[in-house]
DNA sequence: GTGAAAGCGCTAACAG
DNA sequence: CTGTTAGCGCTTTCAC
């Protein structure tokens, strides 16, 4: 009944061969020493029968696991279904298909992850992990077992690597283009507050401004267009001559723009609008904005999560992209 | 020097436990007969210790595999960079997370899916596969071995259960309330032609305006924004008296809705305009729409790819919103 | 250079 | 009800 799994084993391929099975392994790992010969009759029996060694043996042999975990906080499961998580878990998917592993979807609960991440630790299955909307809480938790094989997309600490967009250069440039264009009263709707990642172009955007001699004016949001809109309001309310508002993301820029154009104010006339991330409603919104390589940042997490973890943060860059809004 | 993997092994269980491995194994899984003594024992034991199976010997034992494929179908690999099939791979991952699995991304050439698809079936470490933007080729050339635990999204065969949502109903729905609200003149910008699952949403088309007397209005198009312009374009030049314009999907439609609007005609005044997915960006537009439950979609092919596939297909319904454009 | 044998961690026959 | 015995498919000492 089980005739699912096809039969072609290492087994079979060194019988074929006429050799025994450490030497098939030894030429089809490319590990340890092997006849001209024996190389040559292996190769061309495995390649015959079509033999694919199976990762399971390969995996429980070595340790290694099966599997790259995503864990990803948030407060509350669902909202793990979000478009930039989606891609972080797509992106990491492909890199694992070429090498016989797969891709989970962790959630870590925002109040408690220790839980989630100690099981991580003793899952066996579990080859690497990567960090995603990292805390401070999160970063303590990781267990010792994880170092090496974890690294965070967001907020970094002394045992887990960093790998992200370079949210600093970002902020700078796209306050320099605010301020090269003549702002010089330039709102900022921050993110999350429970979210590190987004310090550092607060951060940016503090020292941008009082480096130009600006005031920093600063509200707190989130990261959808919800917290636009309601960052907008607050900052219309606070400094009603705001002349730029800059959305930490472009979910948020983009909420900001609706507020200000229902409030009668011209963009980019009475006031320039940019946001962060480059989504595909900023280009149909001519939305002001700088690149956020997600692809490529999870790509290489996911690769360092598996292979040797690099030392130092690894930064990607940032290209603004200046459209209508500023 | 590989102190990475906790020691903590069904063994190790069992000796501290004082049975053998087989007991531990029963109590743990289980299956098979166990004195409530030893029951209770292990399981101490086991909570204690913190054990967790490894899912990966475990797998090795049943010929089980350890990853769920996501394979979808494009001209290049780089199309697998959609928000679509992001979601679907996600939501998969979450599935797989509670079962010690992970999911993989794989490319399906257009053009000949065959190699592809031969080397999942040889692929031990394959559990199941889940067919995105499948063609007829693919269909046709999924081996007998992966039967039972292959799905596909978007077109099914007999040996391929579909699961999907179901574009007809939302087809006939949406023409329905076009005809509803008086208009005549409906032109359907269609999908990929290369894609069967565009087929089923026209045909619903064609149905319901000629049950309503109305002639059948089609140009060609595709599931992106460009397709959408072009295909308005054409609409308006063969057809310049077109009082409703319905996309295959969202971003085809937002894409019309743009030409409508720069050609000078009045949304929803000259002409309506009506997509399907309701994506995000739709809301903000305005955009009348159908539900596209791509996340409950995900979530039934992962399992029944995973456990005993269902027989007939399973169509999860989608639901009309009715905004501004129609 | 090669084969025999041991074992990764687990489950499943089979006796007891 | 339980322990013993075999493997699942592969890699890896360790003699030859």
């Amino acid at each position: 009944m089980d005739r699912r799994r096809p039969p072609v084993t290492l087994e079979h391929v060194a019988r074929v061969a006429g050799v025994s099975r450490a030497t098939a392994s030894r030429v089809l790992t490319g590990s340890g020493p092997s006849s001209a010969e024996a190389r040559g009759r292996v190769q061309a029996v495995a390649e015959r029968l079509g033999y694919v060694a199976d990762p399971v043996a390969r995996a429980l042999v070595h340790g290694r696991g099966t599997r790259l975990v995503v864990a990803a906080t948030a407060a509350a499961p669902d909202a793990l279904e979000c478009a930039y998580l989606s891609r972080v878990v797509a992106t990491t998917a492909a890199v694992c298909a070429d090498q016989g592993l797969g891709v989970a979807l962790q959630w870590l609960p925002l109040g408690g992850p220790q839980a989630a991440l100690d099981g991580l630790a003793r899952d066996r299955s579990v080859a690497g992990v990567v960090l995603v909307d990292t805390t401070r809480l999160v970063l303590d938790s990781v267990p010792r077992e994880l170092h090496g094989r974890v690294v965070s997309i967001g907020a970094g600490s002394r045992d887990v690597p960093l790998v992200d967009v370079d949210t600093e250069a970002a902020a700078t440039a796209i306050v320099g283009h605010l301020v090269a264009t003549g702002r010089r009263r330039i709102a900022l709707i921050a993110g999350p507050t429970w979210l590190p990642c987004s310090e550092r172009p607060v951060a940016a955007y503090r020292a941008a401004v009082a480096a130009a001699g600006l005031p920093a004016r600063v509200v707190a949001g989130g990261f959808d267009t919800a917290s636009g809109r309601a960052g907008a309001r607050e900052a219309l309310r606070r400094w009603p001559d705001t002349d730029a508002v800059y959305g930490i993301c472009d979910e948020v820029a983009l909420g900001a723009l609706q507020v200000l154009r229902a409030a009668g104010r011209q963009v980019p006339g009475d006031v320039a609008v940019a946001g962060f991330d480059d989504i595909p409603a900023a280009e149909s919104s001519g939305l002001t904005t700088a690149t956020h390589p997600v692809e490529r940042i999870a790509d290489a997490a996911a690769r360092s999560a598996l292979g040797r973890v690099a030392d130092g943060p690894t930064l990607f860059a940032s290209d603004l992209v200046v459209r209508e809004s500023a």
